[in-house]
RNA sequence: GGAGAGAUGGCAGAGUGGUCGAAUGCGGCGGUCUUGAAAACCGUUGUACCGAAAGGUACCGGGGGUUCGAAUCCCUCUCUCUCCGCCA
């Protein structure tokens, strides 16, 4: 969330930067800073009322011990009397104070400078692509492939749970594995400390990466307990820093972390959903950063190019675009998005989703760190980003690598697997 | 699942109704001493909100209550520990 000094210092500037969202935030924007007011004038009338109250308290101890018994129930009565105030008072704070959460929570994170305007995923802007796009001899949709080769078994997932999760099995199993070896080697090397995190997360965890209190509808919930399953690893592995304050020289902390995922996906329906195009429970090694702010887009940039080299390796064609302010999410100032091409389908697949949330998250979270010998804190920037999401990856690794020989493994994989063909 | 104990500042740990934002020890920071370091000694050491400032307010696991006054009493929730049971 934004702070309300982040949002009074310059409300028309603010305004001007979030309608890049392609939304007109200026009626919320104008409330909040009458609520505040509100709020402060409200505090301020509160905080006199209870330092009177604490004075005369003080004041009827100091009467009792020296037994002038009439005068302090006196003080008793007037004391009595503020302390009836300050319900008044307090009950229109609170009222305040939660009309203000409120809209607060409304009001999403300050686009960089540099996200263009457009409505929806048609506007992003292109940065780069890379890779061939290959020439198949015959293009088969990975459910096919999948199915001939009996690497992933569909209808047994239905079985078990339900749509959108898969069984993997035999050498397909052993690819998910032998991705996620790949994809934490690689982060290891790269200078990511690797967690394994928890895969429920509790209402506190929710609200600091963003998922509460909006969007509890995407997660599966265990309402008995008041627990998420994670949508991301990024959720567990940002909250390790929740209430935390850290030094400068901490800066830059780089865990990665493998976790299944877990996605109820409402509202999505039709050919999105085929195959591993969209699934509730999937697989994915996230990278999580927390930086300095003024050193955050030199990370960003950072993690877009170690993102990159990791699809370079895998030897698969990708482009890599700028969301538009339309695509933007809720979270996040600039976010990059990776897509492969997978030739069986002739579709691109986003696998990757890098974004720096800047100070966003920290205040959700309350990570902030301290300038050595000064006393005022300040929030840390956070940013994270899959590095990769498994079943597109995997997808686009069986369409673009099938010919009638079989499917050919990448050299990359090969030293994590005892077969570098499918046949 | 059953029985019991507990949750206090970075950590350890005192405090059971008034002057307690909280003793004391350790750690951290600054200083004296020293060629340097250690030891010793002295000082300092939480977060947030309101306020131009002075200053004020809140916070002793979370929420609610009693009281003029709560870390301290009551209710409730959560978590941790010990024992028993079950179990990977």
């Amino acid at each position: 969330m934004l702070t309300l000094n982040q949002i009074r210092k310059n409300p028309e500037e603010l305004i001007k930067k979030l309608s890049v969202r392609n939304k007109d935030f200026s009626a919320l924007i104008y409330e909040l800073i009458k609520i505040d007011d509100k709020r402060k004038e409200l505090k301020g009338k509160s905080d006199k009322l209870l330092a009177e109250s604490n004075k005369l308290a003080k004041s009827i101890g100091m009467l009792f011990k020296e037994g002038k018994k009439e005068e302090a129930e006196n003080a008793k009565k007037r004391a009595v009397e503020i302390k009836e105030e300050v319900k008044n008072v307090n009950t229109e704070l609170s009222e305040t104070e939660n009309k203000l959460k409120e809209i607060l929570y409304e009001i999403p994170n300050i686009p960089h400078d540099s996200v263009p305007e457009g409505k929806s995923d048609e506007d992003n802007e292109e940065i780069r692509k890379g890779g061939e796009i290959p020439v198949l001899q015959k293009k088969v949709p990975h459910w096919e492939l999948a199915a001939k080769f009996d690497l992933i078994d569909f209808e047994l997932g239905n079985k078990i749970t339900g749509a959108g999760f898969p069984v993997y099995k035999g050498k397909g199993a052993k690819l998910q594995r032998a991705l996620i070896n790949f994809f934490l080697e690689e982060a290891e090397n790269a200078g990511f400390t690797e967690i394994m995190p928890p895969l429920v997360i509790n209402e506190d965890s929710g609200f600091g990466t963003g998922q509460l209190p909006d969007k509890e509808g995407q997660m599966y919930q265990i309402t008995e307990d008041k627990l998420f399953l994670i949508p991301t690893a990024e959720v567990p592995v940002t909250n390790i820093f929740r209430n935390v304050i850290l030094k400068e020289s901490d800066f830059p902390i780089k865990l990665t972390a493998y976790s299944s995922c877990f996605r109820r996906e409402a509202g999505s329906y039709g050919k999105d959903v085929r195959g591993l195009n969209r699934l509730h429970q999937f697989d994915k090694v996230e990278i999580v950063q927390i930086q300095h702010p003024d050193k955050s887009y030199e990370t960003l940039d950072e993690m877009v190019a170690y993102v990159e080299s990791l699809v370079q390796k895998l030897e698969l064609p990708y482009r890599i675009v700028k969301l538009c302010g339309g695509d933007l999410g809720f979270t996040s100032a600039l976010t990059y998005d990776f897509e492969v091409y997978s030739a069986g389908q002739d579709k691109w697949l986003e696998v990757s989703s890098v974004s720096n949330f800047e100070s966003f998250q920290a205040n959700r979270l309350k990570l902030r760190f301290k300038k050595e010998g000064e006393k005022q804190t300040q929030p840390a920037h956070t940013l994270n980003g899959s590095a990769l999401a498994l079943p597109r990856i995997l997808a686009a690794l069986l369409e673009n690598n099938y010919s009638e020989e079989g499917i050919k493994i990448p050299k990359v994989l090969q030293k994590f697997l005892n077969f570098d063909i499918i046949k």
